[in-house]
DNA sequence: GATGAATGAGTCTTCATTCAT
DNA sequence: AATGAATGAAGACTCATTCAT
């Protein structure tokens, strides 16, 4: 099946080019750059895609996967602050690899999304699970070591991972207007860490 | 001088006929729309502000202005955190009472910059402004009422700033993804909230 | 009001060199070309029409008021012959003087309307219209001037009229695959004048 | 042999796919419907006929031979109008079986091929041969059966020949844009009886 | 200063046709 | 012989911008 191989590889290559060019220059890119970036014609995308909008989702898709395997099997025993430690320092990582291009891919699909029913739905159900599968990485947790009984709830753990994910989104569309970039990582992890103060309780003093 | 009222009357109702219109289709929005909606043509845009990129600017400084107004003097001695629920309530009114409409306008404003640079300096400029503003009115906060002397720093106050704007931008940028906007205001309160942990230092008691 | 003059000469125009390439090409003919040979440009088609289609409706609509003056006033004195006589005269007429132009022009958009809904609607109006005025033209006219009290009834003013359209049209659409042309003008006028036979009845023999 | 035999049983499938397509949408209808509704692929069309064109032209060749069968022998002895009323019948029950496929097909043809130098050469030639076969038909028949030995000449055959053709032409033609399918068979009978009244001379009493 | 008709470059999309398998 | 993925030319439509009135 020579013919599969060749239009899968031909899909990966469409995808990526148009990951790339997204990137820099947004959903408004033209097709005939993403054709001829990933060696092929307008005409392959459309037959393969069927339309532009298809395509610009089926990136989105592969997002998606790639994120879906990223977030996976962090030890049950890490108490809570250890979590979100690793968790933002890989978003750190992910986020300074590649110079610009990932945070810009996202703030680019957020943007177009807005006015794209498609894509909103597609962007809704991708982050959606990103925050699940975050949630649920921070729940049943122990807050502080020194009571090791003291868990967080789902309820505490949803609560944190929207918390973060809104800091982390908000520091990365506010990134290109503010100066200094390099301080960036280090807020990310305070803030971040900060928000664990969500799953006080009364033990301590709340912090509901 | 009635040419020159008129022309400011119309350069004030297409200021605000863009702004409505961004906030609910983007900065893609046509000119005659604009137009139409200001009770003009698209000539009379080009005759005040010369091109689209030059309404959008004008569009962000009158923006700026708004909010210039809005963040003013909070009393001196209010702790950090009745200054912060404080704040964040008027973002939380601000964001309800102009249904969608005032978020969603930061919201496009934000996201389209990226692809344009001078939207991009403009905004940049705004967005440091208003972080001076909120970072100054948490700086030198009561941080723990039970002692009174310890007091944020200028760095602190700064890095609870950036922390607070990014957790609201985050959201407002979220929010269009999100099922759940009812619970939008408590989760950004006590984000923000939580955020105080930031000026909490190794002397005093951890964050709760 | 200078500025409405020029538009109507411009839609004039348009309408012009549209039903001249159309006739020669079929309606598949570019805007492009379209414009040019007005002397315009496509923007100028979407500014007056909006759409290629509305363009097509609108050639349409002047074929139609075209053909309502062509049509008006014969002289009621005259024989059902007489008249029928004297219209199958102005359509040879007609289709000799514009050398195909005309003939071509109703045959493209006969084809074009089948597939195209907006077209179909408007053209079944517009041949209703026609069909109704020539039915009125041949109600109530002496058959046999030997007989003249035997007058058509509307219903056969109806019916000879949808059979000498059909006649019409028919040697009009199958003009292009014969080779007789010049036979045409005679056949027309004997056809249709033999279709006086629907109207003679029982005092005769019926030709029901 | 059975190469040869999967070939022509593929010419006959797309052929007929094509045919029934063409009814319905017109010569505009995409190959990849065509070969769709065959059975196979876009290729097949290719290796088989070579273009779009040719298959255009197969399909009107195939009807030419469906034509000249279904045309052949009436009984010599039938008085003029009885042979007209056969013929008419015939196409009216043809016109009412496919329900309007096998019209529907004559019109898109006739109508596009005007645009189609192949398909009009093709289509002059099939549509000679039809008139041909209904001239002879109509020669040499009585014309009164109070008179038998007033017969219509070979001229008078082909004039009523091209005149019935046009008439159930031009009906068929204008029927998408009429509103009253139900009348139509009667209006072809009466319309290409009436034509009998071409063969009337003046020595015989007038058409009635 | 405002009007609004016209411009025209920019893009998506369609579809007959080709060709390696 | 048939497949079906890719081609690429063609064409409709959009919209910021211009300019005569």
């Amino acid at each position: 099946m020579r013919r599969a191989e060749a239009k899968e590889a031909n899909r990966r290559a469409l995808v990526a080019a148009a990951t790339a060019l997204i990137a820099r220059e947004g959903t408004g890119v033209r097709l005939d750059a993403i054709a001829e970036a990933a060696g092929l014609t307008t005409g392959a995308i459309y037959s393969i895609f069927g339309s532009k909008n298809n395509l610009l989702v089926a990136v989105l898709a592969d997002e998606v996967a790639r994120v879906d395997l990223s977030i996976s099997g962090y030890d049950p025993a890490l108490p809570l602050s250890a979590v979100i430690d690793q968790y933002v320092q890989t978003w750190i990582e992910t986020y300074s690899n590649y110079p610009g291009t990932n945070a810009a891919f996202e703030r680019q699909l957020l943007l177009s999304a807005v006015e794209n029913e498609d894509l909103r739905l597609r962007l809704a159900q991708m982050l959606q699970a990103e925050l699940s599968q975050l949630a649920q990485l921070l729940e049943n947790r122990v807050i502080d070591p020194a009571r090791s009984s003291d868990r967080t709830s789902a309820q505490e753990g949803m609560a944190i991972a929207k918390a973060i994910k809104a800091v982390l989104t908000g520091l990365g569309v506010r990134e290109p207007f503010t100066a200094d970039a390099p301080g960036l990582a280090d807020l990310a992890r305070q803030s971040c860490l900060a928000l664990t103060a969500l799953a006080h309780r009364p033990g301590g003093k709340p912090a509901r």
